[in-house]
DNA sequence: GCTCCGTTTTGGATCGATCCAAAAAGTGTC
DNA sequence: GACACTTTTTGGATCGATCCAAAACGGAGC
């Protein structure tokens, strides 16, 4: 049963209906050890009587704590952040905790105007999938305002300053290029991105140290472009008619290497057979596409499972030592990159 | 310059620095009319030195205003809500606002919490997509709480109890069936999901229509099952074999009619020649299926966009007339619909 | 100099919770 | 029944802004 009156309903009130004090009450919402057993029923029964409506705002101005982190992805309609944020909400719904959301676009601009916004409301933690060209100052800065942050998937400087949850992009690629050679490819090419930052590092470093471990340095060779999957398909129709044009891709994300299958559908070429597609990700559309697509699989939701996980521990323990978490990113090999596509079977 | 004191910055402080009132920084922080041009600039310049922090805590406490808004969808992993998801933020950012996020995963008692915390932070709206079986009771209560919403995509009842943005579905299935009947089809079946909801519910009000104006009710045929694109695959597979194979899919959306096209390579039949396919949202994989999808256009980023500005106009007039916002969702033909795929040109 | 009137500025009360030190109630012992 | 000790409960101060009615200011007109 619900209260009618049009006035707000207080602890005060409900103190009065149950016969104890404000203070008590505010212990029985806080779900406080203090409080004896029977008052806390009454309490609570008093509170459903009158409808009572928790007012986190007052709360918060007095104790500090919000029950809410904000979240920044580059973009929102990339499948690969949607479900790096289902993930998220996922932990962050087992612990009772809000997500504010804001996509940055990849601008300084807005990713700053976000983060003072998150100050001023006061969110208890940060997770940050930081803008290209993000200052390692504006980390450090967030730092300073006594707000735990932390970094996923990409990391600003050449090493993470603080907290960190992303996947073991190097490893990946490094297999990818091992299983490449086992079949025999040599030309091999990376289709890398634009923007210089530490997951596209994390790329081509694997990418080097693997091709010189095979004794290919020689053939090394990385191309640098847009990453949609439009992109992919161009870019790879340039490399095919290329002088020396390669027999193997390992593409930066899944998009560009679906792209890169395209290009080879369109030329009459059997990936696979007559050129080899590795991708990243390992979206939902990668096992269906046809041919079924390699990728090295960078298990989107463990990630942002991981990060609100660690989130909620940092909450708890500010000054606890910093962790960085780099999740398995395992190669996953469908037919796109292997020669004998008749033996269909799926190795993880 | 920034203060390095530990206790707090204040309006009391920026006062005190700038030599008036506390009230008079109150009006200058919320960029009121009232304050002198020559007070307001030194107060934003003491504010500015001594690294003031606005605290929206503090002041939603006392104006009620939070400038935050809550947004429920289904499946924040899917695609088409990202993009949904993306639309309101960009207009949002525009206005200032800020959005909770959560994940209903259908769910109703997931949905029922959410809410029950947004009306504890006392967000100034809220944008729903309702999960499945969210009774009419849910949508008045909210209502009572005096907590705008906005009800996006789906609706509970049979028409909106208040404001609505979503898509004319029902109008884009019409064109459908009129452009497959135009190509002779006339064995058209519709793969429709399982739950009965508002928006199930215009897709098949749409095939009934058009089926019956063309003189095909004999002939409706109406397939229930879940809506991912290996399923859509399977469901495909199933009817292909039965005794009255149909010519014509018109898919619940673009991830079923992908695995519908997936089922007809499977079989050595080639989309748009042996079986037309159209799907429903034209989400960016359409276009570079192979071959390219026909799809009714959704346009979610519109429709969050829209959605978004509809309750920014709802917080300052809360009891202006109600909106239902209906969206054209244009066909777009592609080959997976034309019998004679070789004149490839594409109609919007 | 004084009144009138529009523009600026102000102090005190207020929003609704939490914190804290101290009071009250309950338990067990001798 | 007094004592020490633990478990519960309490009132007042407090967090940091906004609201509002009233005061101060400043220029015009007489």
């Amino acid at each position: 049963m619900v209260s009618t009156s049009r006035t707000r309903v207080t602890l005060k009130d409900i103190a009065a209906h149950a016969g104890v004090s404000r203070s008590t009450v505010s212990l029985v919402m806080q779900e406080s050890e203090l409080v004896a057993g029977a008052t806390r029923k009454r309490v609570q029964e008093a509170a459903a009587a009158l409808g009572y409506v928790y007012n986190r705002g007052a709360a918060t101005l007095r104790s500090s704590r919000t029950a809410t982190v904000g979240v920044v992805v580059h973009d929102i309609a990339n499948p690969f952040f949607g479900a790096l944020m289902a993930g998220i909400d996922e932990t962050l719904q087992a612990a009772d905790y809000i997500p504010f959301l804001a996509s940055s676009g990849d601008s300084l601009d807005r990713q700053a105007r976000f983060l003072a916004r998150m100050r001023e409301h006061r969110v208890d933690a940060l997770l940050l999938c930081p803008a290209e060209e993000t200052p390692a100052s504006s980390i450090e800065a967030i730092a300073d305002w006594g707000m735990p942050c932390i970094e996923v998937m990409r990391h600003v400087g050449q090493s993470p300053l603080g907290d960190y949850v992303g996947a073991d992009l190097r490893t990946g690629v490094i297999n990818a290029v091992r299983h490449l050679v086992t079949q025999g490819h040599r030309r091999i090419t990376l289709l890398a991105g634009i923007a210089d930052h530490s997951a596209d590092r994390e790329r081509l470093a694997g990418y080097r140290y693997a091709m010189h471990e095979a004794g290919l340095d020689g053939l090394s060779s990385v191309d640098r472009g847009p990453l949609t999957r439009c992109a992919g398909r161009e870019r790879t129709l340039a490399l095919l008619r290329g002088a020396t044009a390669p027999t193997a891709l390992i593409c930066h994300n899944d998009l560009v290497a679906l792209g890169a299958l395209l290009a080879l559908s369109h030329l009459g070429l059997r990936a696979g057979q007559d050129c080899a597609v590795v991708g990243v990700d390992d979206i939902e559309e990668a096992a269906l596409a046809e041919p079924a697509l390699s990728s090295i699989a960078t298990h989107p939701r463990a990630i942002g499972r991981n990060a609100a996980e660690l989130a909620m521990k940092r909450i708890g323990h500010p000054e606890g030592e910093r962790q960085r978490i780099v999740l398995e990113a395992p190669l996953v090999i469908r037919a796109s990159s292997r020669i004998s596509s008749a033996v269909a079977q799926e190795s993880t």
